[in-house]
DNA sequence: ACACGCCCATCCAAAAATGGCATCGGTCGA
DNA sequence: TCGACCGATGCCATTTTTGGATGGGCGTGT
């Protein structure tokens, strides 16, 4: 019982029947246009002057005339059909995905590359859905995607099938990145070999799980062991010792697009093939309708993404 | 018929309903405070969902939650429910009188003191009074009152009774504005003869028909033939004129606070005694609230007039 | 695993609100 | 003064809404 006096408002039946009236200022043609008769008309504005305890139209049986207070509540009036219009509109377009907004979970490397591009092809094709974006690592992302938190993640593997739906939206090859005056970098490309012995700036494995299990595997096949310096998480942090001189690092193409002064990166040859590649993840039962749009713009980066893995 | 596809729109009655259910996540308790059972609640929201085609609420029978629809349409009603209450509230306010808008006219003359004093007077006690100021002289004023583009007046007698309310809001005498260096200024107040026969700058008598026939009997009365010099309605381009040396003009007290350089001024002694009077004038029948709380304004200021013209 | 409890949907009869028709009362113009 | 016009009112039929009883799905506790 927080309310007002004693529980009567008004409807917008009302406030459509004032308005007719308060345009035409004539009962009669104001209930034609409300497609009823007068008395009813008559009564719902009795009914709505009575709730608000203000005469709102003077009508004598010659003429109908706003009262100051009309005139203002007319206004009012106004404002509110308008909103209750502009509100189911607003409600059908996101119930129908033509707006809506996506959280979505990116890790920093993808937001180098991959994801700029992205937001590229939602601002021409589906300027009405709007992304909420939240960095996180991949770990947290399965986390946040399982609580709702987001609704799509863009991710490294392995992802848990079953909850999840995923989609390959792109595939990299790895690139070295050497510091100004490295020796290798009078190659055009380099293998694995040639960082035997030599200080590489590594991976931490509970961060960047997938990048250091993929190193470490690739090393392991191709029995080259190279000196990690350090274990690092963040790409930008390991670019940023490969220019402080302390060694090379392996990091995706996508880094190539950081533009760190004397840093200069190489392709690296692997065998086996190594992409380094990057899921979209969401939740199969995810209900968020504006995720069918999203999710077709995915796919139309996949399509690149393929083309470009063969 | 300009509306939407098949008439069918929401009410007030149902967003109660959804905002309700929406912010309890439970039908049973939204009912409750809704004062009514679970089903009729249960109807109001399938109906709203059904006016919208859209799903608000995701209901199993274990747990109620909001659609992304529903949390955007939520927003939205309750704005709409907000607006609703204080469009009520200030509907009212504005039939009580409490706030509103008082058209007011007012001569240039009464611009230069009167009203700014009425102005002050307004902010402190009836800051929720708007007053729209509009310039004009007093004839144009008594046609706005009859056709009500005013509500009120600020004009200079007559004024024909009946059909209006009048107040003497202010009273002020006549003060000489001389040029720098006229002789006159030796003196510390002047009498008409001191006009005799010397250029004065006269009101016209259209425009300013109220202080044309006052000077125009007052000369005739004391006998005293001044040199028109050319016939003016405002009194600021009268007082330019007397700052160009062209001659003397007599004006109102008010006059004194338009600050012209190398222009001074000296009371003047008429016989009779001929006090400017300032009158506020009103339709009787004027419907306008707010009218009420002005017009105390203006009374307050009365006692002022009053004392000063005793 | 099964029974119980919780919760929303549906059905139905009663109550309320709404709309329409006929009519009244007041005002203006011929 | 009469007639036309216009909004208010009384009354009745219809539609809409309400509330109680009930049904059915889904977790939960034992």
């Amino acid at each position: 019982m927080t309310g007002a006096s004693f529980w009567a408002q008004f409807e917008l039946h009302q406030l459509r029947c004032f308005v007719a009236a308060a345009e035409e200022l004539h009962f009669g043609r104001a209930a034609t246009r409300m497609n009823m008769t007068q008395p009813p008309l008559s009564r719902q504005i009795q009914l709505l002057e009575h709730v608000l305890g203000v005469r709102l139209l003077d009508r004598t049986s010659r003429a109908v005339k706003l009262t100051p207070a009309g005139r203002v509540f007319l206004l009012e009036a106004r404002r509110i059909l308008r909103l209750t219009e502009s509100a189911a509109l607003a409600t059908r377009r996101i119930a129908s995905g033509e707006a809506g907004t996506i959280t979505l979970g990116f890790t920093a490397a993808s937001g180098y590359s991959f994801l700029p591009r992205l937001l590229l092809q939602r601002a021409s094709h589906a300027p009405n859905i709007d992304v909420a974006l939240k960095e996180m690592v991949s770990s947290e992302q399965v986390e946040s995607l399982l609580t709702g938190r987001i609704d799509v993640g863009l991710l490294r593997p392995p992802i848990e099938r079953g909850e999840f739906t995923t989609l390959k939206v792109a595939s990299e090859q790895l690139v070295a990145a050497l510091p100004f005056g490295d020796p290798r970098l009078a190659q055009s490309s380099l293998s694995l070999t040639d960082f035997d012995g030599k200080p590489l700036i590594m991976y931490a494995p509970e961060g960047a799980r997938y990048f250091h299990d993929m190193l470490t595997g690739l090393f392991k096949t191709a029995k080259v062991a190279p000196v990690a310096i350090q274990s690092l998480s963040q790409i930008h942090s390991m670019l940023s010792l490969v220019r402080a001189g302390m060694g090379a690092a392996l990091v995706p193409e996508a880094a190539m697009s950081l533009h760190f002064d004397d840093v200069h990166f190489r392709p690296v040859r692997t065998t086996p093939a190594a992409p380094v590649e990057l899921f979209a993840a969401w939740r199969s039962d995810n209900d968020n309708p504006a995720l069918a749009a999203f999710l077709d713009l995915l796919r139309a980066d996949e399509v690149d993404a393929g083309a470009a893995s063969d």
